[in-house]
Formats: structure tokens, C-alpha cells, sequence
DNA sequence: CTGCATGCAAAAACTTTGCACCGCC
DNA sequence: GGCGGTGCAAAGTTTTTGCATGCAG
């Protein structure tokens, strides 16, 4: 039931290829160029399907719009708090805090999600200046 | 420069009787039972006010209004996936994953935001009946 | 008085959706 | 041709803001 359509493999592909973690009028503006009649709402409406299903991640920062991760493994995100920036973390898995959340607490944790904030390798080096 | 004001006081005071981490939308109609006038602008103001100055605690959960916490101090939380709810969990602080998460990455690490989903303890009940 | 806080409403920011049409299987 | 996908625009949701007025210090 699943069709395939060119817009969607570009989003797709598109997204593989940056690692920023771009917002939806980012991965719009960016389609466009090989779409010029590509929909907002259809940057929206695949952009959700691929999360569902699993392809990309979406990663709702809670300041701003969501942003999008085309890389779909399990990983954890750094905000940089001057600059905005979202940037990827090498982090083995924090489970063991599902298991220490869970020791005092009588439902079930099934997960967690965390993101990192602070200041990020650029923005360091320019306050050193 | 920061004056008081009737209402600031009405809307902290209600949230420090509550547990339920009320949306903005919580917050402005059960103040409006003793201030009939006050607007939904000025209690978005005063929320995002006083959770600058610290004294309570915005929830972005990413989906659906932001949600506020009358306890200003640290502590984590659990959405609940099948009814929504949030709740507080007892558990101490995580910050040695601060430091698992700067050990390969050349910014700094001021903190983290997490918080951990599943089933809550009232849905789990009504799933064993 | 001075200026922050309020009420009101408009607008901004972000996202979803209804509908007619298009194109793949 | 049937059905999912698209483009377009309207509408929905959540939050912010400009402005005149009100009230605390």
C-alpha cells in the first residue's frame, strides 16, 4: 500500500547526505531546487511517514521547529545553546537509566529520550579568540 | 524592575498545588475563576516569566502544548504513551552522563534534558483487569 | 509619576488536512 | 481504473506581540 514516489526518494536521499539535522523549510528549500513544484505539505506529510516508519528520525527540540535525522540508528543529539546548532554525539547507550528510572517508579519504563546541551566545538573556539 | 502583580502570584500559587503538570490552557482557565479578565497572553507571559527566573519548570514533551512544574528543582519525568499523563519520578541525579557524553566530543557539556515514556501505573492496572 | 504588567486582538510560527487531480501498478 | 501521492490552499494549534490602559512602587 506503500507507493513509492520521486519526491519522497529525494527527501529521502537528500537527507542522507547532511548531517545538520535540517527543519523541514530546509529540506523544503532544498527539494525544491529539483521540485520546483513540490508542497510544503508534502515535505511534511513524507517527512512524518519516513519517521514512522523508521527511515529518519525526528527530533523535536521543543525551542523552534522539529528537525530531522537521516540517519535512523538509535543515537544521541547535542544542542549547542549559542549558535543552535544540533550536532551528533558518539555516546554508547544510556539504558542503565531506564533501569534506575524504573526502581522507584510502578509503571513501565519503556524508554528515554535525552539530549545533550552546551556549547559546541565552533562557538568554543570563537569565545577563545 | 520585576513588579508583582496579582496575577503572577495567582498563577504560582496555582501551580504549586498541582502535580498534574498543567498546560498553559490548565493554567489559564483555573486562574480565570478568580481573575475573570485575565488573558491567555498574559499567562503565557508570566509561565514563561517565572520559569526564566527559575521559580517553576517548562516541559517541551514535543507533542502538544508545553506543560509547566510549580517544583522548581531538578527532577525528571515520565510521560505516560496511552493516557498522556506526567508524571515525577524519584530518582537521583544522572550527571555522570554528562560526562559519558563529553568524552568524545570536543565542546562542553552544561547538561541534559531527559525524560522517559511508557506505561504509567493507573494504565497498567486497567490493562490487567 | 514612571514604567512594568495587563487585556485584547492581531499576527506569527509551525503543522495538519480537505479536495481535486495526477500517475504508478 | 483504482488507489496512493501530490499541489494548493485553508484551517488548526500553539505561542508571541503591539498597543492603549491600569496599577505597583
Amino acid at each position: 500500500m506503500l507507493k513509492r514516489s520521486k519526491q519522497r526518494d529525494a527527501i529521502l536521499n537528500f537527507l542522507t547526505t547532511r548531517y545538520d539535522h535540517p527543519t523541514v523549510e530546509t529540506v523544503y528549500l532544498n527539494i525544491k531546487e529539483d521540485f520546483p513544484n513540490i508542497s510544503l505539505g508534502t515535505v511534511y506529510r513524507n517527512l512524518n511517514l519516513l519517521s514512522k516508519i523508521g527511515e529518519i528520525q525526528k527530533i523535536a527540540s521543543g525551542v523552534g521547529p522539529d528537525r530531522f535525522d537521516g540517519n535512523p540508528k538509535p543515537h544521541y543529539h547535542f544542542f549547542c545553546k549559542e549558535c543552535g546548532a544540533v550536532l551528533d554525539l558518539k555516546l554508547e547507550g544510556l539504558e542503565h537509566i531506564n533501569v534506575l528510572a524504573g526502581q522507584d517508579f510502578d509503571g513501565e519504563i519503556d524508554g528515554h529520550i535525552t539530549y545533550f546541551y552546551g556549547k559546541c566545538p565552533e562557538c568554543m573556539r570563537k569565545r577563545e579568540s
